[in-house]
DNA sequence: TTCTTTCTTAATGGAATTTTAACAGTTTCC
DNA sequence: GGAAACTGTTAAAATTCCATTAAGAAAGAA
């Protein structure tokens, strides 16, 4: 059995959000919810759902600047929720970095759908699998392997890997990273990725040898290299 | 310049091919189309499209079956278009592997910013790229080339040269050049600017000859020559 | 609860980078 | 030609940044 899938619901109206949680929850959905666009960014980087639906008519902040804050570190999978049926607010949002735009009201059987469209990509083993030299990493399962030979890591050890390997060959900054792994509040604690860039190098140590797959570029950030 | 994007557009209304077409072109896609499923299919396999734009009414297959046929072996983004809107039809679409479903009449801005969602992957390889002569910077990882040997540059050595390649051939002055790399408060250290073009010249320096790419206009700035 | 794992924070030494300074070489222009 | 202004080179000082270790706090499992 997988494990259940986690969506986070931003959205004002508290029986849009009742119908929604109970739709979701009927799927098998564990269900987080936020009622403003503050509150959504922040759950959005603590709970690290595996989709959102993001209501455009939001109190405090504009839900664009509320997918575009999200944007800025993550690449989860946002459906945006609108009353208008504007065409022209479609293209900006989608444009914006959102993945999908139903206009309410929706229908549930076709919200659900496009919502298992969005999260097809986490389930499937589609690029599930990275490789350089002697790491590989299955996505899918969440398994790190150096020479054949699994690694345990924690969450957060694995998640940075996830970052530096979804950047492979380029430079990752620090903000990125922190952004990324510890979420907005984060950014400043480069301290962090000091500590666990040593656990990586250490961990993924092969035999006497350190890792040799992370370089520093210093003051900019970290690259994982290609082999 | 990145390659063009091929869009597959399987309809059997010639009128809906040609306004697609004009419209995919107009945005810069190659777009190649076929009028019936037999044909969507084989054109599929045969053109590797980065996207497909499926019709569900067709004459001859049912519009499913030509998805599902698709899906056997490749997961190619594919775009519904169907004149019902109906919701059953949207849900068995969806999760008979679309990744998206419009209804007909559909807007233009709309289907193209949904077909720039769904290649917002393939699309994203930024490749910029700076070559002149035996100098090649790539800025999406921030790597520099000389005779493809890589150059290892520190964030100030980088900026500058960085600042330079941007105004390939023009004169680049003293201030802008201090204002780019070192801020406004550094705008009188021309000092810094005789150190970091000697660390700049010895580094991108080839086998015994210094690099003379940089040329010294003085009393004014430097100059980047292109070769 | 208690034990274990993981995360956060602090302290240290060392490495890399930037800045400063001194001097030598060049160009400009009278 | 020669003085003044500008540029190039080098090296050391100062600063900033990084790796590593360890210990306490927090979170999670038994």
């Amino acid at each position: 059995m997988t494990s259940p899938l986690t969506a986070l619901i931003i959205d004002d109206e508290p029986q849009i959000r009742r119908l929604l949680r109970v739709v979701l929850e009927g799927e098998g959905y564990r269900v987080i919810d936020a009622d403003s666009g503050t509150m959504g960014v922040q759950q959005a980087a603590a709970c690290r759902s595996d989709v959102i639906i993001l209501d455009l008519g939001l109190p405090d902040i504009e839900g664009l600047e509320v997918l575009k804050r999200i944007r800025e570190w993550s690449r989860v999978p946002i459906l945006i929720l609108s009353v208008r049926d504007d065409e022209e607010d479609k293209v900006s949002a989608l444009d914006a970095g959102a993945d999908d735009y139903v206009s309410k009201p929706f229908n549930n059987a076709e919200l659900l759908a496009r919502l298992r469209v969005l999260t097809r990509r986490v389930h499937s083993k589609d690029d599930a699998l990275f490789e350089s030299g002697s790491l590989r990493i299955d996505f899918s399962v969440r398994q790190v392997f150096v020479d054949n030979q699994e690694i345990a890591l924690t969450p957060t050890e694995y998640t940075l890997l996830l970052t530096l390997a979804r950047n492979v060959g380029k430079v990752v900054t620090h903000r990125q990273l922190l952004l990324s792994v510890w979420g907005p509040n984060a950014v400043e604690q480069s301290q962090y990725l000091r500590v666990y860039m040593t656990h990586l190098r250490t961990k993924l140590a092969n035999g006497g040898k350190t890792f040799e797959g992370i370089q520093t570029e210093t003051r900019i950030g970290y690259r994982l290299l290609v082999k």
